[in-house]
DNA sequence: TAGAAAATCTAGCAGTGCTAGGAATTGGAG
DNA sequence: CTCCAATTCCTAGCACTGCTAGATTTTCTA
């Protein structure tokens, strides 16, 4: 009757592998390498086996997807302060987000440019999805800002995606990256900062 | 002789027809749908001819994206003032962008999540989207702002498309759309205003 | 009007995601 | 230990992709 149990877990593990292997290849080679066929032969078994577990190549992809959402997760999560953002916390956060994508391009790309088939703010969200956005919400949130912090909290992760998908796609010169994150933080503390009377 | 000049008029026009097909095409069914085989049914000739003018599908996808930073650029305009950018003129300005890109979603791919090969802040950068940057320095450049010009230009227009972008592919709850352009639009203001000491 | 030159098409290659049907391996009953 | 069913797996193939070599048609020139 064990038995059951030890191949459910086999299965599990060559499930783990197919995500492993597809963004280990993809961070090689990019995703255009990963094919169906590249990577049943780098898991050594046949394409088929690929689709006992995934229902097709979007699948593997939006998997992997959501193993960075988690890994996003964790490095936000440290740099959350108790009593609110700071300009500190809120450079770390810039710096950790920023410093993830270019450290793990293919897995941001398919967080980001390639799961079509990953609704967010709707009932259908996966958990590390979610999870991602309320970390970032919180890891933005200043001590006493105005507005919608759902909001606000939305367009920080916009400017941020921007930042990143620009600079991925080369699009802006990278000897002011620098300043471009300081920029960043000095625009999410001046958005946050109450606003005064004109 | 002026058989040449009609001769090379009929192909700059095919040449635009192919751009023109191909944008039609990515708008009604999508990217996927624009196929060299559909492609080239719909103009009339056979595969080989788009290759004649193309050297292969990237190029048309980027001929397409070069139109479309024209247009962009065209609208953009419309929202400079000369004196520096204001509250209206900003608002103005987001509201453009964001609306091109929701009216024209297939030409916007192709101008930032297709368009592999077109550097941007280099030297071999197409005109037509060097002067989409001027273009949107222009119009964000406020009257007396501080900093680089071109570093905030750089983070509006990050901003921009980064709420473009996940906006597009739904990770954004689609009933504060509103209230997200607006707080942008305060972002932009309290950003670009000389910073007073703390 | 004959022949060279240019334009265009047919047919095919190597590759893609995906799947039906048969072969091999495994598990439990006698 | 043996047999047979159930599961697991692979071979082979389909329809499609971007792209191209070589034959064919059309156009222009002498």
């Amino acid at each position: 009757m064990t038995k059951h149990v030890r191949k459910g877990r086999e299965r599990d593990e060559r499930h783990a592998l197919i995500i492993q292997s597809a963004r280990e290849l993809a961070e090689a080679e990019g995703w255009d390498a990963v094919t169906t066929r590249r990577l049943s032969q780098r898991i050594e078994y046949s394409q088929p086996v690929l689709y006992t577990h995934f229902r097709g190549k979007d699948e593997i992809v939006a998997a992997v997807a959501l193993v960075g959402f988690g890994e996003l997760v964790d490095r936000m999560k440290a740099t959350i302060t108790p009593k609110g953002a700071t300009r500190k916390s809120l450079a770390a956060l810039v710096a950790t987000y920023v410093e993830y994508a270019e450290a793990n391009p293919a897995v941001y790309d398919a967080m980001f440019a390639l799961s079509t088939g990953l609704p967010f703010a709707q009932d259908e969200t996966p958990k590390p999805m979610r999870t991602a956005f309320a970390v970032l919400r919180e890891a933005v949130m200043p001590q006493n800002g105005e507005g919608d912090p759902d909001v606000y909290a939305e367009i920080c992760w916009a400017s941020l995606h921007g930042l990143v998908s620009l600079e991925r796609s080369g699009r802006l010169p990278e000897h002011t990256h620098r300043q471009r994150m300081a920029a960043l933080v000095d625009q999410f503390l001046a958005a946050s900062a109450p606003t005064r009377p004109k």
